[in-house]
DNA sequence: AGAAAAAGCTATACGACATAGCAATTGGTC
DNA sequence: GACCAATTGCTATGTCGTATAGCTTTTTCT
């Protein structure tokens, strides 16, 4: 047996814990043909109708020369629908097959936390959750 | 204010707590001209001098494939040496400029690992620990 | 009116990870 | 001992998320 240097190392742990969760994401959103960064900006549209690109960038840290391709692939599939807005943005909503999507990647993320939720002892999930977003915070920026 | 669709989502504040500390940790890495999965390396490596590369690569989640120009380099900046196991395979252990490397980055972890524990209520940093650690051990594989 | 900021975009690069396929060596089984 | 399977290390290549640089057009502020 290896000596492990990682052993009990919180950020070690978080990176595996994030990529080994990300990655079985990744594989429930083949089936819909959807990356994981692609249903996140599908979800933040449904929330916010008529939101602008670069709102939606913000809220997920992705930045706008990445979001353009990003949405004009959603929008090559029709699951979004850009109106403008002013002269220099559009507005995003969902297309009646975006909805119908959304719907399923909803699905898929229910039972993706839950499947993280059944390995937390219970009654700990929301300290977890809480701790998670105060490093977040803290971390970024 | 926009609606966060995320708000609470356990999965998506893991993954930007990890993003987001992963960043931090590849920045004070940069000063060493080093990426975090090469300094990774490196610790298991110094933990178990004669590791072969399969082996570190299993420890780490690193498909040989990726190993491989990984572990060149590491060569080439003359951080770690190689000797032949068998006919097929290598020890690797520190060269001494590989060890002076490696204290600095167990010091830089270490003050990663600080940064991190500060965000978490005290007492929290073990159950926290361990439950990135299930999660990471049941999502995978 | 002019400067600064915001929005969207293209081109391009990097880092981590993936698959496919190959040569050489080793191990297990008949 | 011969043979097949597994292991090791490797090249080539593609994908995904993210990054910087630079550009145009439009809006906002002074």
């Amino acid at each position: 047996m290896k000596a492990d240097p990682f052993k009990n190392n919180l950020g070690y742990m978080l990176r595996r814990a994030s990529t080994a969760s990300m990655a079985r994401l990744a594989e429930q959103f083949a089936t819909l043909e959807l990356r994981p960064t692609e249903a996140s900006v599908l979800l933040v549209i449904e929330a916010n109708p008529r939101i602008r690109q670069s709102e939606v960038g913000r809220m997920l840290a992705i930045r706008s020369a990445n979001m353009a391709p990003l949405v004009a692939r959603l929008d090559d599939r029709q699951l979004i629908e850009r109106e403008p807005v002013d002269g220099r943005s559009h507005g995003l909503r969902l297309s009646p097959a975006g909805e119908t999507l959304v719907a399923q990647i909803k699905s898929e993320i229910e039972a993706h936390e839950k499947a993280i939720h059944d390995v937390i002892p219970t009654g700990q999930e929301e300290a977890f959750t809480k701790i998670a977003k105060a490093i977040w915070k803290t971390m970024e920026g």
